[in-house]
DNA sequence: TAGTGGTCTAGACCACTCG
DNA sequence: GAGTGGTCTAGACCACTAA
């Protein structure tokens, strides 16, 4: 970061290969955090500051400052200045996977087979699971998802006509729903509730487990703007399925 | 964005309170995608493009476009071109909060009990979690976590000492190890991974519920660089503490 | 009013990919 | 070589916060 260009003729800041400026600064940023220097709730030198004192441009400060801050680790107030943010708790984020990425990576064989198929009218609960009307028309379908032909995911999915009228032209067991519903409406939003459950009589018998096997259950929903697409209960037999990630902590 | 300014003299390019530039930009071409007419794979207009359609400066176009590839939205490739990223399927992302956070959060009172705390020999199980050597000694603590002293999570933790020689010396029911760990060591990565069990005995019994009452099993590993500070072993009976989130879909 | 971050511009050099 | 994205600069105007 040394050679500070004059004004007119402008020396090369960058030999090839070397890291970014901006990249620099915000790596310059991390490394006084980490080694204690500005411990949490520490005000960072304001732009002009640091453009001072690193012989950049304040467009380059102000990159570094302003991705840290998207990325979490400092906050910026205008008017105020930045400052080093606290600590996050180590909360995790886990990422939900669709089955059929899962499966094809362990590069085993993806079947589906479709179970209940047909319009409904809404239940009081799918009535509100989807937020519309009592006995409106709704599209429910019941699929086995399976890897290597073990059943390792039971859906119980309902959809809202009115946003995916298609959603019965499809072949649901060659392309899953999430995908064809992500692809054919704008999918804006999901909803997420992850649970422990032992299976009812006949979700056991379709995936063919005992009915005191605890299973994993997450409830899906997925919106279009403001309206309920679908909602969906994903059921997995522990230890078939997993649920993980590994993921880098902001601070 | 209608405004064209002329070379010298400055046209004003924002009225107060208007949304920024180069997210007008970013939005343009999310509404473009959303209505299909930019299909995934196709191809974006190049920076000089808009910048000649806009007429808006480049660095204002490399913004909008920068911060869209960083949010997944796009891919960039150099020399190449700017294109609509495939569709992400709807796969979520799930936080796993910390649960003093989530219960402080509805209003209610959170308390712990230590059921253990001691320094242990490491089993062939947890040498291989916190991948240290057998028999090396581990800091071992099993907390009960309580919402209005309802149990509603018990922690089972081992901790490496030559990363937290002082974990002992915290008031480890006040504080979540967890918190400790993050404030204290550098944490910088986390694994989980989910799944759905049946307590043993002495868990049910710990968390006053049934044998028969599944409970989601949250496994945690925290590093330091790339040594495992801690494992642990989170486990909630279904109902008591949900595990849920709300986010925004990419594309 | 002075200082801060938020944004925007016009122009520049670079590394990369392709034909 | 022409076109692309990646980066950097110097200078500017603005909105916000504080004393």
């Amino acid at each position: 970061m040394g050679s500070r260009p004059t004004s007119a003729a402008r020396t090369p800041n960058r030999l090839s290969g070397t890291t970014p400026l901006y990249s620099a600064v915000k790596q310059m940023i991390l490394d006084r955090i980490a080694n204690g220097a500005w411990a949490p709730g520490h005000r960072v030198p304001s732009e002009n500051e640091l453009v001072a004192e690193l012989g950049l441009s304040r467009m380059t400060i102000n990159r570094a400052l302003r991705e840290l801050a998207i990325e979490g680790t400092l906050r910026r107030v205008q008017g105020l200045g930045t400052f080093v943010a606290e600590a996050k708790s180590s909360t995790g984020l886990v990422e939900i996977r669709a089955v059929i990425d899962t499966i094809t990576e362990r590069g085993n064989r993806y079947s589906a087979s479709m179970v209940i198929n047909e319009e409904e009218r809404a239940t009081p609960d799918v009535a509100e699971e989807l937020e519309i009307g009592l006995a409106q028309p709704v599209f429910h379908t019941i699929i086995v998802h399976c890897e290597n032909d073990l059943p390792v995911q039971l859906e119980d999915r309902y959809v809202n006509p009115a946003l995916a009228p298609h959603y019965f032209e499809q072949d649901l067991t060659a392309i899953t729903p999430d995908q064809f519903l992500a692809q054919r409406i704008g999918l804006t939003e999901a909803e997420h509730a992850i649970d422990a459950v032992l299976p009812a009589n006949w979700e056991a018998k379709l995936l063919g487990v005992g009915r005191n096997e605890p299973c994993l259950l997450v409830r899906r929903r997925a919106f279009s703007g403001k309206k309920v697409a679908t909602a969906a209960r994903l059921l997995m037999p522990s230890g078939r399925l997993n649920i993980h990630s590994r993921m880098h902590i902001k601070l």
